[in-house]
RNA sequence: GGUCCCGUGGUGAAGUUGGAGUUCACGCCGGCCUGUCAAGCCGGAGGUCGCGGGUUCGAGUCCCGUCGGGACCGCCA
């Protein structure tokens, strides 16, 4: 019951079955329409809604105003019913109006149209533009997604429990934000990236399952999808194998996504790290939309064209004339930007061929291939007259990565577009790429993650292609969230360590008191970790994740509102035992 | 660190080969108005064109720099 002392309702709450009642309810002046001095309608506004209120009398109320009116619902006149509003057949008669309190007019419109409004004027005044219906409904969607992930957390046994903000600093992986202790001047606090240490740690303790909605803490630089400071569902289990994470976690956000949607989503596909480069050329594969990758590398096994012959990997995309006629269509200007921005990627080249009627090709490179190639071409890409095709010869990684961008830049529809594609990406690869210094690979996620099983083999010989049982969870093209089975055997972690360069003395320095737990009994376990931000601006259709949170940083990391980060007294800094450096030579 | 886009009364915009702070809508203030709902009509106030240089007889407009905002890349093990 929203009741209180000073109201009887809502006011978005008054229905036709309300008629007859006297009410009272409180809120904020939205629109007034005044008819002389002695009738003006008033449009309250309170979180739930706008009821019109029917001021007979002179009162003095303007924008924004805090009013409390008093009165009788009754029936709009014929023909005066507003269809846009829930409470558009009633309206509050005969009102007595208090004003709690008068307002300055406010800097920008308090409803729609504020959305056309600069986004750090909305943030300057957030408290303004959070009494907007955008912004009270995102603000509810995130609470019934963190709501819907505690209740199927508890319903599947899972202990909440809250970590420290306060850590050591691990400089391994993002940046930490750091925090000077008072009390040891020269030492600092670290904030979690992640509660990562810390559930695993509950994993050595017995807790067996685990959950918490953690703010975690990343001093990188700031994008539509990133903020300092967020939200994450962090689980850990333990005695489970991938699929039980899996399952857990896909409750958890299957039942987030029907809380606000109302319908859940269908089942999480799945798709291993290998099937997503090779068909969406990304990790992070946007379902919603066609545009895969075609494999042609033995199509052109002989070729005479100089670009094409030898090459590791060759792939293609099919821009279909149907589907997208513009991108097809493209002119010369445009193929050359194409052909720019796959340079930019890293590809040697781009090549383009317009399919005419017959099966016959327009392109540059037409007059290089054969007969027989351009006729295999067409067919295997099922390529009609009118369409595109989008050619890239390089090594794999390069072919993919390129064809993996262009296929994105053509077709890939906001965010926030329907429909919601959830895919499991699996087989994450254990290492990616190698240290151009150490000569060592490089950790594809974190060095704790559990190499597959059937790869163990691999590991000294063939590191590369040693899969993880690492895995990403991804909706429309966002990476929502990461997790793995970890390493609880410390011969393994060894062994892990050895492949990164890492040597026992090191990582006992390093990790020591991360390790050193796992010496008194770790059990089997793996967890994930999945933002709630992001999760919740897709399903509120917003694209940036500062819509679904109150009072976020602008993508330069400051709040127009209170003007942090600000600088410091000097007492403090003294109490801190620190001292600033003298600004930058030229400044 | 990089690429690109943006910055004009409170808000959103327009501003042509460089020619007077010009224009439009909303808001604000005052007046009129008894069924409106983006109410309507009349009148009014409100500006360091982000900031600093430069070119020019003359700069919102061109050039350089800088600050702020946004998208992306790097980065986010």
């Amino acid at each position: 019951m929203k009741t209180t002392a000073m109201r009887t309702h809502m006011c978005g709450d008054l229905r036709e079955s309300d008629i007859g009642a006297t009410v009272s309810v409180c809120g904020w002046v939205g629109r007034r329409r005044e008819h002389g001095e002695k009738l003006a309608f008033v449009d309250l506004r309170d979180h739930s809604g706008i009821i019109q209120c029917v001021v007979d009398n002179d009162v003095d109320v303007r924008s924004e105003y805090v009013i409390r009116v008093t009165g009788v619902v009754r029936a709009r006149p014929e023909g005066t019913v507003n269809s846009t509003l829930s409470t558009g057949s009633v309206e509050i008669g005969d009102c007595v109006v208090e004003v709690l309190n008068s307002a300055e007019p406010p800097p920008f419109p308090v409803d729609a149209r504020a959305d056309e409004v600069d986004e750090m004027i909305r943030l300057k005044y957030r408290y303004l533009d959070i009494r907007r219906e955008r912004m009270q409904k995102n603000l509810r969607v995130r609470a019934a997604v963190n709501s819907a992930i505690r209740a199927e957390m508890e319903l599947n046994g899972f202990l909440e429990v809250e970590t420290p903000l306060l850590m050591p600093s691990t400089p391994e992986g993002a940046r930490e934000f750091l925090v000077p202790s008072r009390k040891d001047h020269g030492s600092f606090f670290a904030l979690p990236q992640s509660p990562q240490l810390w559930k695993q740690l509950l994993m050595v303790a017995g807790v067996d399952r685990y959950y918490q909605i953690a703010r975690c803490l990343r001093d990188e630089d700031l994008r539509a999808d990133r903020q300092y400071e967020f939200m994450q569902l962090d689980a850990e289990m333990s005695f489970v194998n991938q699929e039980d994470v899996l399952e857990n976690i896909g409750r958890a956000v299957v039942a987030a996504a029907k809380a606000v949607t109302g319908v859940a989503p269908p089942e999480i596909q799945r798709i291993t790290w290998r099937e997503a480069m090779e068909r969406f050329g990304v990790d992070k594969p946007d379902l919603r939309f066609g545009l895969e990758l075609v494999e042609l590398t033995s199509l052109f096994s002989s070729t005479e064209f100089k670009a094409f012959a030898g090459a590791e990997c060759i792939k293609g995309i099919r821009v279909d004339a149907a589907t997208y006629p513009e991108a097809a269509a493209y002119g010369r200007n445009k193929l050359d930007a194409l052909t720019d921005r796959a340079k930019k990627i890293g590809a040697k080249g781009l090549v383009w061929m317009k399919v005419q009627a017959g099966g016959a090709v327009d392109s540059p490179v037409a007059k290089f291939l054969s007969d027989d190639e351009r006729a295999q071409l067409v067919s295997t890409m099922g390529a009609v007259e009118g369409d595109l095709l989008l050619l890239v010869a390089d090594s794999w990684d390069t072919t993919v990565e390129v064809l993996g961008q262009l296929r994105n830049d053509i077709g890939r529809p906001p965010v926030h577009e329907g429909p919601y594609r959830y895919v499991w990406v699996t087989e994450f690869p254990l290492f990616v790429g190698v240290d151009p210094v150490t000569g060592r690979p490089r950790p594809g996620h974190h060095p704790f993650c559990h190499p597959h099983p059937d790869d163990l083999h691999l590991m000294s010989t063939e590191p590369l292609k040693v899969r993880a049982l690492a895995y990403d969870l991804v909706l429309n093209g966002w990476e929502l969230g990461s997790g793995s089975i970890r390493i609880h055997e410390p011969e393994l972690q060894r062994q892990v360590f050895n492949e990164l360069g890492i040597s026992d003395e090191e990582a006992d320095k390093r990790f020591g008191f991360f390790l050193q737990p796992f010496k008194y009994g770790a059990p089997p376990h793996g967890g994930f970790a999945f933002g709630i931000d992001r999760l919740t601006a897709i399903l509120a259709g917003e694209e940036n994740i500062r819509e679904v949170i109150a009072f976020p940083k602008t993508q330069s990391g400051a709040d127009p509102m209170t003007n942090a980060p600000t600088p410091i007294e000097a007492a403090q800094l003294a109490e801190l035992g620190l001292r600033l450096l003298p600004p930058p030579a030229g400044s």
